[in-house]
DNA sequence: CTATTTGCAAACGATTTGCAAAACA
DNA sequence: TGTTTTGCAAATCGTTTGCAAATAG
């Protein structure tokens, strides 16, 4: 399952914020710094693409935890804005680590085949949205986008003729 | 809930697309008419917003069945193109009759508030798609995309103030 | 020492599945 | 009649929660 993302060389998060800038975020939301948020937080840092709760919980290693705690954790992590969370239609929730500079705002392109998901940095034209708000009389409008479709790679696979 | 979209007066679903044209299509697939497929289907004709199985099984009148049935049956309505699947991250699947014509391809506002659903029939440009497409070497590519934010009836509404 | 967190097990909600009986074609 | 479908119950899967013991600050 959790195949490193080889290729594209460039553009790639794999953000090396420092554990201590992020475990310093906890303190100051009086959470604690614990050894299993100190665990998911460095594994969430060594990761490209957003990860499942179970892909976190299979990728700590001696810092192993409960899966409880880990669904706990992004939870608490999420609302303090340390992580971002992500909905691929599949069923369960994956995480990335949220580096407000950069890649503040972007969504996935996913392999529908190998499940590789790359990370697309721009977006559609803000009128657009600004567009179906105000036609609608919205406020606070937000969007949830995802693109879906065969990679290279699967492209030159045989694989089952769908 | 289902409050027809003010503006565009015009391009409202709420199919009127015959029972006999829908069941006629199962019959192409060698699926039969059953009871349950009739009525879920005509549950669907008649509701403007997509709906998940248990709103579905909830609707059914004395044409009750199983839910397990409405599942079932989803899975094989959608496949054979009789209706469209929808994930608004909120842990249910929702389904609309995909009239082929109009509305082909269309997103939804809801409202985080009261769950309202309104149909987005517009789109980002065409280019972007393309654009990410070719830049990562991906064919067969699609997207999911809705939109989320606070109706007018709820703005107006004091409400907990977040 | 005290609030926060963890492990464990049970609880949940959405969805799926096995299987024998019932319903279409 | 032969195939597809249904009802029912049990099983799965992702996620949540209660609670007492462990831990950070």
């Amino acid at each position: 399952m959790s195949k490193p993302c080889s290729r594209h060389p460039h553009t790639h998060r794999l953000i090396q914020q420092p554990l201590t800038e992020l475990t310093e975020k906890l303190r100051q939301g009086s959470r604690k710094v614990t050894g299993p948020r100190q665990a998911i937080l460095d594994v969430l840092r060594r990761h490209a693409s957003p990860l499942t709760n179970k892909e976190i919980h299979a990728a700590l290693g001696k810092e192993d935890c409960d899966l409880a705690t880990i669904y706990r954790n992004m939870h608490t992590l999420e609302r303090m804005g340390l992580v971002r969370r992500y909905d691929f239609g599949d069923g369960a929730a994956r995480f990335e680590l949220a580096s407000e500079e950069e890649s503040a705002h972007h969504h996935h392109l996913v392999c529908t085949r190998c499940s590789m998901i790359l990370e697309v940095d721009d977006c559609f034209p803000e009128e657009f949205q600004a567009s179906v708000a105000s036609r609608h009389g919205f406020v606070g409008v937000s969007h949830r986008l995802e693109f879906f479709g065969i990679c290279p790679k699967c492209q030159a696979t045989p694989s089952a003729t769908a």
